[in-house]
This record gives C-alpha cells, structure tokens and sequence, in this order.
DNA sequence: TTGAAAGCGCTAACAT
DNA sequence: ATGTTAGCGCTTTCAA
C-alpha cells in the first residue's frame, strides 16, 4: 500500500504539501492539486489513519461496550449511536460484555491501547478497572465511578407507571419478574413497582431471573413457577422476558389479557410483532443514544460538561397485552 | 499517557529491553522484569496499539460489515464473529450498511484507511469498489467478485424444501413473500421455492418486499394485499419478516396454522417467541459464523485457501405455524 | 506557496 | 542479556 512519499515523488512535488492537500490545511497551489489528485488515484491511496492517530492522538474511533447485541433494545440503541457518530467522523469499535466483568476488564484495555477516543459503558460491571483511565467515558444504565456521567431511563418512574396501570385496568394479583441485582435499570424499575403498590396496599410476588436474555433459560425459571396463572398481571422487566412469559401463557392456554394482562419494559419492536401487541415502558431510545455520544463527543473535545445523572423520560405504551379502555378486547383491524 | 520509553527511563534500562519484556521476544533477566512491571504498573502503562500496528503492519483489527445489526440473524451472527475473533486475538469493528451502497463504500473506505488485517462484507452491494483493496476479504451471501470467497447456506435448497414441506402438509394455494431483487440469498431462495413447486405444477403467487427489516413498511406492503386469506400456505423469506406477516393474519382473526400455514427462513430466535411458534429453515448460523472467520484468518495469515463458494446446509425446523403430522389434511403425494 | 526535518510510540536488526 | 538506532506513515513547525 503506498504512502504519503511516494505520492509526492510521483507527482514531483514535496511531501508536506501532499498533507496540506490530504488534509484541506494551508496554501496548496491549483498546479500542485492537480499533479496530486491525478497520483493519489492512479495509485488507489489512502492515508494509514493509524499514523494520522499517532501523530494527531485522536483515533476518531469510539468503543461502544453493550451487554448483548442480541438483545433488541441494545441493538437499536448500538445502532442510533453508530449513525450519530459516523456523522461527527468518528466510527464505533463494538464490543460485547456478556454482562461478564473479565470481559469488560479485556475489551477496557483492547480500547485503551487502541487510543480510542472516547469509551461508552453500557450496563458496567467494573467500577475500579476504570480509575486509571483517561480517556473519556461515559455511563449507560449502570454508574461507574462519581466523576464519569451516567445517563439512563427514569426506570424508578417506569416501574411506578407500570404498577398504576396494572392496577387502573383491574389487577389485584400480581406478579413482577425481576432483572439480575447487577443491573441498575431493572432494580429500579422493581423499586418503582414496589413502591407504587404499597401506596395502593397491593402485595406483589416476585421471581428473579439470573440473566437478560437467554430464552432457554428464562423458559426454564418460569416452569418452576406452578401457580402462575393465579395471577391477573404480570409486569415483566423487559420486553424480550416479555415475550418469553408470553409464549409460556399461551402454550399453557391462558388467554391475554383477558385472563392476565402483561406490562413490558423498553418498548423495542418485539413488542410489535408479538399478538396480542405488548404493552410495555418506552424507553425513549433516540434520545437516550443521542445523548450519550453528544456527551462523549463534548468530553472529547474538552468542553465542559456537568458531572451528574442525566435521566430521560419513560412513558407508558398501551397496546395489546392489557385490556383496552372498554374492557372488552378487540383486534384493532 | 506513558510512552515505552518512559518506562525505560524510570526503571534505569533499555527500550529494547522494555519492549522484549512486553512482547515476551528475547532474553529479558529475571532482574530487569521485576524492574519494568513495577513501573508499568505505576504508571498504569498500556502500549500503543497503534503504534505497534503501524510498525508490524498487522492491527488485529477485524471489519465487519452487515446490512443491519437490527435484525436477529445478523446480530447472532455477529455475536458468533465477534467470540471466535476475539479468541484468536482480534476485535471487530462493525459497520452498519443499511444495504446502501454509498455507506458500504464510506465504511471500505474507513476500514482500508484503518488497515484492518481483513474485511467481512455481508451481502455486499458493491463489486468493483473491492477491485484495488489489497486487504483479504471474505463475502457473506452476496457475490463481489471472482477473486473473493463467498459463504452463503443453501438457500436454494432451502426454499425447495419450504415448498415441499408445506405441499407435504396440504398447501396448494401458496404465496411466497419474496425479498428484494438484491439480496443474492432471497433470491435463491424464492427460485428454489419456484422450482419445487413447478416440479408439483403448483402456481405460485408473489409479493416482493424492498427491505429486508422494517416492521411499518412490510405493514404497509402486506396491508395492499386483500385476498391474502385466500391462500392456505405462506412462505416469507425471512423470519423476521414471518412474524410481521403472522401478526397482520391474527389481526384479521385468521387461525394458523388451521387456515393458513407459515414457514420462515433463518431460524433465528424470533421464530420460538412467536405464538405459534414458527415453522422455519435453519441456516447453520454457527457454522456459517465460524467458517467465515476461519477462512479470514487463513487469508490473513497467508494460508493457502481454495477460491470457491463455501455453501452450508439448511434443514427443516418444524414448529407450530404448519399443522402437525397426524392433523386435519391428508397429505396428498 | 513550498520542502526539509523532527517526532508521534513502537519493533527489530545490529552491535555490544 | 542489553542498548542504540533506523524507520513504520503521518503532521506540523520553520525556514526558504
């Protein structure tokens, strides 16, 4: 792969003006352009952007760690943050944690001797391996360290919404099927629940699920729960468990929602293709991602950015899985 | 951040020295290592990738590029990549295409500009943009050129054995949903459907899709068509695009697999969250994962590989979207 | 306007 | 067993 010298050479010119020219930087003259362009294409080249980064200390990558790229929720969000940042010039360098704090340790390190720019931390499981780290970070779902930014849903308040309107549509036994302990979101979105049913004297059940997603898995803690058509509503902490408890009601013949009304969390298009239509918590998920880079990006460039929680809005999205207003269900086509 | 001859200056000894400790090269006394990781530790020192990378001009670095990390195939087969990658010491940088060719151009581009030690180009729209890169690539589905592996499942097969299957289970008025004109795979797929069915002197009816993962426009699409209860069978070419058609049938209060029977294509794991659950053809996701990184690495490492299309078996995934053996029809062969 | 030269952090040949 | 040095491809003073 040709470089830099041997465009100037070949186009008979010297190599600082090559730069200028590569780079939109300084006088080049018209002659020059010319001479330049004409070489740059006949030899296919490209600038070794990993020598531009050693000399510029900017490797315009951003890492991007999430849980699980299979998880919807995640991937859409990868996805929003991938399109903001491709616009600012910079590209996302995916990695995937499992959820596994050795993982995470691994992948902090590939980025670090890579010189990324910047580092976004979805759902961390460290908290110390990030001490020494200076290059910019921020925080998804999970808080790292108090002087890195943490944005997330307002999933206290989701949990909350979740509850009233569970109990608006008529619920009165109720089942929450609960996140791992280490993730944060799922927590408070517990916590939110709980405390919206103690206002109303409700006591609610609970089953904890070792992980986020892992169908087989999820399938295999809910068949141990016999009883669980005693209940008339379930709030599931994310919508792909959602789903999961779904498939498992309706295998058993238990009717939806006429028999248990189910309420999600995250609003990710799974919840659109299942029938009945998930109702579920939207996270709102642009704003989130975009967020997040505009955050990092500022880090980036130094600009001065407030050390807090930045907290986004949730909101209800009735659909399908719990009874319409009429409380007679119908098919909206 | 530190520099590796920082570290040899405070541990009073040679850069060469350092750098043979770092990269387990040559003699290094037992002395002069406990010297230099005291420091390294100090000083929280990691090395430059970069800089490292420039020099050996290998960076570990592995593109890979998919039409859309949103749909559940490809982001399994992402997560497959990413695992065997990473236990052969290379990271992924994934690039969203859209299946648009001026972003998948922008991205060959930037992975060149990055000296990735190789490419992954998942159902490429681009031919001769490939012509002058000297960086081994592998192809997934879409053809780019004669000097380039292909990988791809028998979808050819595939789509023959959906047709026989739902003629096995009494389908005769059939409509195959078919994916865009670009995608080399659907293609395949559909002229395997055809050819089955041509075999059986069924008429088929068609619906072309133009994207492959938009829940709203594949409504859209489907909502045009009226008579779609006509039909007794459907194949969709993916599963994704399955659950969006099956949701639109349960809407019209059409019963599947009694009046219409479904089979997808991808095996992802949508198609055991749906209920029913989805009738499918497996693509050998793993298989397919990890031949394509086998063969970048050997590419990479300069082994001999033979220039062929490398195809993978599809087999039948039986579930609840078609009518069970001993159901309803009589299998008329 | 332009080019020569220094230096980013690293590795490896070579000399010691 | 270790240190000196050249050079990977680039950007950017600085002098012309």
């Amino acid at each position: 792969m040709s470089n830099i010298r041997e465009i100037a050479k070949k186009a008979g010119i010297g190599i600082a003006t090559v730069s200028r020219y590569l780079n939109d930087t300084g006088y080049v003259s018209e002659e020059s352009r010319k001479k330049i362009q004409k070489v740059v294409e006949e030899l296919n080249y490209t600038p070794n952007a990993l020598a531009r980064a050693m000399f510029t200390k900017n490797s315009k990558i951003i890492g991007l760690m999430v849980p699980n790229i299979s998880n919807p929720f995640f991937n859409q969000m990868a996805s929003i943050i991938e399109e903001y940042a491709k616009n600012m010039g910079y590209t996302i360098f995916l990695c995937n944690t499992d959820d596994d704090k050795e993982k995470e340790k691994n992948y902090l390190e590939v980025l670090q001797s890579h010189r990324v720019a910047g580092i976004i931390a979805s759902r961390s499981q460290c908290k110390e391996e990030y001490t020494n780290i200076d290059i910019p970070v921020v925080a998804f779902e999970n808080h790292i360290l108090d002087n890195i930014i943490t944005i997330s849903s307002d999933n206290y308040n989701g949990g909350k919404m979740a509850f009233d309107h569970l109990y608006k549509k008529g619920c009165r036994k109720i089942l929450h099927i609960k996140g791992p302990k280490s993730f944060e979101a799922t927590e408070l979105r517990y916590e939110g629940f709980l405390d919206a049913a103690k206002a109303k004297n409700i006591e609610i059940d609970f089953i904890e699920f070792q992980s986020d997603f892992q169908v087989e898995m999820l399938e295999a803690d809910i068949n141990s729960m016999d009883n669980i058509s005693d209940y008339d509503g379930i709030f599931v902490f994310n919508d792909i468990a959602a789903a999961t408890v779904m498939r498992f009601l309706k295998k058993r013949g238990v009717e939806i929602p006429q028999e248990v009304q189910i309420i999600g969390f995250d609003n990710s298009f799974i919840g659109e293709l299942l029938y009945p239509s998930l109702t579920t918590i939207n996270q709102p998920i642009e704003e989130l991602g975009n967020t997040i880079i505009e955050l990092l990006i500022k880090l980036i460039n130094g600009e001065n950015v407030s050390i807090e929680d930045y907290i986004m809005e949730t909101k209800l999205i009735e659909r399908e899985t719990t009874i319409s207003a009429n409380l007679k269900y119908e098919p909206s086509i």
